[in-house]
DNA sequence: GCATAATGGTTCAACATTCAACATTGTTCC
DNA sequence: GGAACAATGTTGAATGTTGAACCATTATGC
């Protein structure tokens, strides 16, 4: 007689209220993101949120520049998508691609003027949005609380 | 004269606390999400994170069918984003396409019995995922406000 | 030293998403 | 009843993303 599989251990399932919050939390995020990058789509400022939060990284590097692998980890993209990502800013000025010294395998990618420029003029207009639509709704003890969560979460995945 | 612009109101940025909010925000997010999809991914179940909720929602209709629209807004996605995915999931039969008897601009995405069976077979993967990554991390009180926050933001949002 | 493995980044093709244009049906209001 | 307008979905093209294969370089083990 063939030896029986392990009985896997049973689904914990979701109670009704742990169904609730978990989709709260996938709807209030896709609300979000996708108001404050349809805010930054209708402006005269050409960049998307993700190429917003790329300069941002840049900007607060030292020289404005970044290891690609490093700035793909800090923003939780894959390689080959900052690949791409890092082409079209090349493409238009907002960005270049330099050869890394210590490591002959590595690239920077370095900010330009120009990219700080864009970055710095839309801005006002993203902070505002952030502002307006996510610490505005909250009480300081919440936004206290999503950081303590966020924190929880993202050093458990990391 | 000509009139002066009148002045934009000064920007009120984000300070130290709220970026790093913000940030942490965004990055638990982005690995959550991430994580359950690689999950799924590499499993033997084909289906998307995005495909699992749509079929859950058609799962808890009546008739396992909901209108397009409600299904798109249900998902915070595009109308068009949804036609695609019917789209998708029609040519691999888990979902058919029925025309709406009241309102004949109207199109009804019904789950098939093939589509319950794949989302019931990959259900317990992606719940323990759910619960090992998201609530197994929190205290009953992170839970509890992390629900309240999240409807907050929605709300404000919708 | 040399073979092997690991790392950094790019490329290509498949796939998913967006945007604008469109066709159809419903609604409003005169 | 008809004209304008709004709502529902679809389409096709452009764009963005993914994952696997790949090349070059560096680290590791013997």
């Amino acid at each position: 007689m063939p030896a029986a599989e392990p009985a896997p251990p049973a689904t914990r399932w979701l109670d009704a209220d742990e169904q609730r919050v978990w989709r709260l939390y996938l709807e209030a995020t896709q609300l979000l993101v996708r108001r404050l990058g349809s805010e930054l789509d209708e402006s005269e400022h050409d960049l998307s949120m993700a190429e917003y939060e790329l300069l941002v990284r840049l900007s607060e590097a030292p020289d404005w520049s970044l290891r690609m692998s490093d700035l793909a980890d800090d923003l939780v993209h894959s390689r080959s998508r900052l690949t791409h990502a890092i082409s079209r800013l090349e493409q238009r000025a907002l960005v270049q691609r330099r050869s890394c010294p210590e490591d002959r395998r590595g690239v920077l990618a370095v900010m330009t003027r120009a990219g700080f420029d864009a970055l710095a003029a839309a801005a006002p207009l993203h902070v505002t949005g952030v502002r307006e639509h996510l610490f505005d709704q909250l009480s300081a003890e919440d936004v206290a609380a999503l950081g303590r969560i966020c924190g929880h979460l993202a050093e458990h995945l990391r």
